[in-house]
DNA sequence: GAATTAAGTCAACATGACTGACATAAATGA
DNA sequence: TCATTTATGTCAGTCATGTTGACTTAATTC
């Protein structure tokens, strides 16, 4: 297992080190600050391009992608789980699931304790499709990490944790952690 | 006028500080850069939250937002300038454009050099907008530069910035300056 | 046994993408 | 000058994905 929570659990604590010395570093200009907010559309329009582009050969749009990805990392997670994470409706998440559930990438287990509560898993399809559509997501993760020089893995992990509603922030600490596993290892096969 | 392109023009070169010492450093397991890919997702999930909720009252939505922005930011930008930052379609544009337009967000003026071009400039109220709209994501990006510690804005610039496609990155760099103002100084006003 | 909870479903609707075809005006080039 | 290309706009239809509201079923909890 990688080190992978070591910058979750360290950081940065921004009041201590910010002294009224460095008042000058923390005041942004808005022009500044909208040049972030203008990158991070283009780097999201184009991060999203590729698995785009493999969905639609199989007939999904990109919340297929996003429901996919949750079971597949996250595997055996409830319904209400998703809702939570996913921000949408029900009904929405209902339409995508549904196909999924009927094209196998996905299944879905009643849960050993609450039996109310059905439990997702990814099939050995689902799985495999989950990868393809990673793959060039994480190949442009890990250049743009490098490319960024070092201590950007755990600048940017602290940046975009901050970037998360305050709220949010301790649930997806905690779905960060690849497979909560409720009723597994986190690589529970179905079907 | 900010040093806001010192990052872009000093980019950490990942060649020269990659020998072949630190090859640890660079192989980040999947699981690790899924979660990347996680917390971008939730990330620009909830950036985009405030905004929307504002735009519901103006019976406006997440399309109108993206174009009012880069009216604004970068006045006096050409249809087709538009069209080729949003990526997508002339017919898509059109449609929030021309309620923007109806609305006095945003006027159309004739390039003076080539009078086929519409040259598109925000309204008084159209600025008054698009200031609003940025306001809690201007916020947002404050405090999560901050929160990601020393250095973080030259690091998470470098990043996003390797999150775009390679062949976009040049025209991003030069949109990039407030108003790149083919007709004025950025801070064009008109009707 | 009643109330609550997790999930699913039906119906209608809004937004914002898309394709394809076509129109207009201005610039460009042979 | 005339034909072509370019920038923009528009009509028409479709699709993906979000919404609200109402209702059902099964299981759990009080």
């Amino acid at each position: 297992m990688t080190d992978i929570n070591d910058p979750l659990s360290e950081p940065f604590d921004a009041k201590r080190a910010d002294g009224a010395a460095s008042n000058k570093l923390e005041r942004r200009s808005d022009a500044e600050l909208l040049a972030y907010a203008e990158l991070l559309f283009f780097a999201y329009r184009d991060f999203t391009r590729d698995p785009d582009a493999i969905l639609k050969g199989f007939g999904f749009g990109r919340a297929h992608h996003r429901v996919l990805h949750f079971v597949t990392r996250h595997s055996g997670l409830r319904v209400a789980d998703l809702l939570d994470a996913l921000k949408i409706t029900k009904q929405s998440l209902g339409r995508v699931l549904k196909q999924l559930v009927d094209k196998g990438y996905i299944v879905q287990r009643a849960g050993s304790i609450d039996r109310r509560e059905r439990l997702l898993y990814p099939t050995a399809s689902g799985r495999a499709l989950a990868k393809r559509l990673a793959a060039p997501q994480l190949v442009r993760l890990a250049e743009a990490l490098k490319a960024a020089g070092p201590g950007a893995d755990v600048i940017v992990r602290r940046f975009l944790q901050a970037m998360i509603n305050a709220e949010e922030r301790p649930k997806v600490s905690s779905i960060m952690s690849p497979s909560p596993a409720p009723d597994g290892d986190g690589k529970a096969e179905v079907s």
